[in-house]
DNA sequence: ATGAAAGCGCTAACAT
DNA sequence: ATGTTAGCGCTTTCAT
């Protein structure tokens, strides 16, 4: 009942020769002679021979394949950047094995080890909102195993990261709506141990302070699992807006919590922007079609996953153990819509 | 440089046993001594031993995890299914890979290799636009490698699938229009080929037929790639547009076609409802928040996704071979919002 | 109840 | 230039 492949034996006992001399042949050892290897090549060609890259990782210890793990694939910004990862492993020869934590440290968890255990040559990862502990990482890269982080990065290790610039993106969000006119600028943000959180949120207190604007902590709200979750979203809107003093309009700092928070509005009968104008953190390329049209801070997320795969690519080819890491921080777009603007 | 796990022989030669026993007292076997067994059971628990799964997957020639297929994760229909499909594996205790052929037939033959030579244990794939030649699925499907489609399947070979009731879904969409008072309407619909393609189109034509309104070709556009590239999405719009008469009402038969058109509508200044109606196939969780919101016929995408997998499962395990097929058919919904309806 | 050894597909060190 | 053999981690038959 399962798929019999050709194997190198079948073919060395077809053409009366040893495995090695086909293994050889196969993969073009000068020590074999034009004739043989042609006769071999031709054959494995005719049979339409594939090597076995489970028999390959086992002897190899590596798999010319390395593993993502994201919180969500169902997410603008991670498929745009899955996309870009795919681009450059693709042309590199590399296949890419893509895993989702659903923000889950367990699931987190179980997918490194997984994808460990498979051999991969490296990994990428952007953190789930869950993880503090990163001892699983820890353990994988102490023992050798090439990882960069993007996106959702983190201190505690020293290897090569990208992220966008989260600070600017937040603080010309802030500054934007700021000089449009607003002036009790709410923040609604994702778990507050999370590097683009505190990033986010630097720079969206940057800008209150710039602009001589007091920092009200009743103005943040974070939805621990970052809009994955409508009900979060919807009560920390509610929260927004139970407020005695309201705020005029808001920074909304992930892809669903923008979204999340349009819908929340919607469900509430706040207008936007008349009663609360909106900058999200988003890479929706539907931005144009949303009620009202979105503003946004768009991540180069495609840029970010090739980045990410040739600094891992880097990682796994280098002949010496790299020492010096690099933390890339690309830049952030703003696209103004009708949803910042004062009226 | 590399991740060195902990393998049975070390287990082996720290506890002065053979690494068959080892094995074996790993595994429960009951010649294992009780004793023994818990000296085993309780070392590989302290140096935390994970069976290597290459090691497993080369021997036993499976692997417990299966392969997915889709064009595109960036996709609100497609990354529902794959949550479906992991909802189950998870429970199953089966592993996912997923791959993206980006439409591309050529990619979507390396990927079910790839898988394939991966030992996957069966397969999961919605056919890409491009995909007419059905050997490479039917090779490995023949030598053995459980197959289901969903969704874009194919005539042409005997397996479980799954796919919603497309034509009910546009047969629903179109007549809705038809009562509301529309009388020209439209279909933007993906490539000619795709099982999707037809089943949908046969519902718009009998929908018509039912409400005695003639059917126009010229009303009825193609994209071959499905709404991935903006431009040709533009351009089928625009062609409808041009016509002498132009289509007061149209129905869009997948994601990407349903806000791509919503936008290429919005670029060419086309009021939606007033001068075109919509109706889209869509599974965006956003439908609210567009403007004008959505009028969607939704595929039941995660129960897709369950019920794929589990009829996978059932072909895997299975002791005999499966020889009576089975294509489930899951209703669709029709959630009626403004952009629909006549005003 | 336990061990020795073969074998899954492949590569590479070591013969010849 | 080609063959023999060991070994990657594991299971499993065959001995004991």
């Amino acid at each position: 009942m399962k798929y019999e492949a050709i194997t190198i034996k079948d073919i060395a006992k077809d053409l009366g020769l040893s495995t090695s001399t086909v293994s050889r042949a196969l993969r073009g050892s000068y020590e074999i002679s034009a004739e043989t290897r042609k006769l071999v090549l031709e054959y494995a060609e005719k049979l339409n021979y594939r090597p076995n890259p489970i028999a390959l990782s086992l002897k190899e210890k590596r798999s010319r394949s390395i593993g993502i793990v994201v919180c969500e694939i169902a997410n603008n910004f991670f498929s745009q950047v899955i996309n870009g990862i795919e681009s450059v492993a693709y042309k590199k020869g590399y296949y890419v094995i893509i895993s989702q934590s659903h923000e889950s440290f367990e699931r987190e968890v179980a997918n490194t080890q997984y994808l460990a255990s498979r051999s991969v040559d490296g990994l990428l990862i952007s953190l789930s909102t869950e993880t503090t502990d990163l001892s699983h990482l820890n353990k994988l890269h102490d023992k050798g195993l090439p990882i960069v982080f993007f996106d959702r990065i983190t201190e505690e290790m020293s290897t090569h990261k990208v992220i966008a610039n989260n600070f600017n993106g937040a603080y010309q969000a802030t500054e934007h709506l700021i000089r449009e006119g607003f002036r009790r600028i709410a923040h609604l943000t994702i778990s507050p141990h999370l590097s683009i959180t505190k990033e986010r949120l630097a720079g969206y207190k940057a800008a209150l302070a710039d602009h001589h604007l007091p920092y009200d902590e009743s103005l943040v709200q974070y939805c621990k699992y970052g809009g994955l979750i409508d009900a979060e979203t919807m009560e920390a809107v509610d929260n927004l807006l139970a407020l005695k003093e309201k705020p005029d309009a808001l920074v909304a700092a992930s892809d669903k919590l923008s979204t999340g928070c349009l819908a929340a509005l919607a469900r509430r009968k706040v207008r936007v922007p008349e009663e609360m104008a909106i900058v999200g953190f988003t890479n929706s390329l539907l931005t144009d079609i949303f009620h009202p049209a979105l503003t946004s801070v768009r991540q180069p997320a495609f840029e970010m996953g090739q980045v990410a795969m040739e600094m891992l690519i880097d990682l796994i080819e280098s002949k010496h153990p790299i020492t010096k890491f690099e933390t890339r921080v690309l830049n952030t777009e703003l696209s103004v819509r009708s949803s910042s603007l004062k009226v």
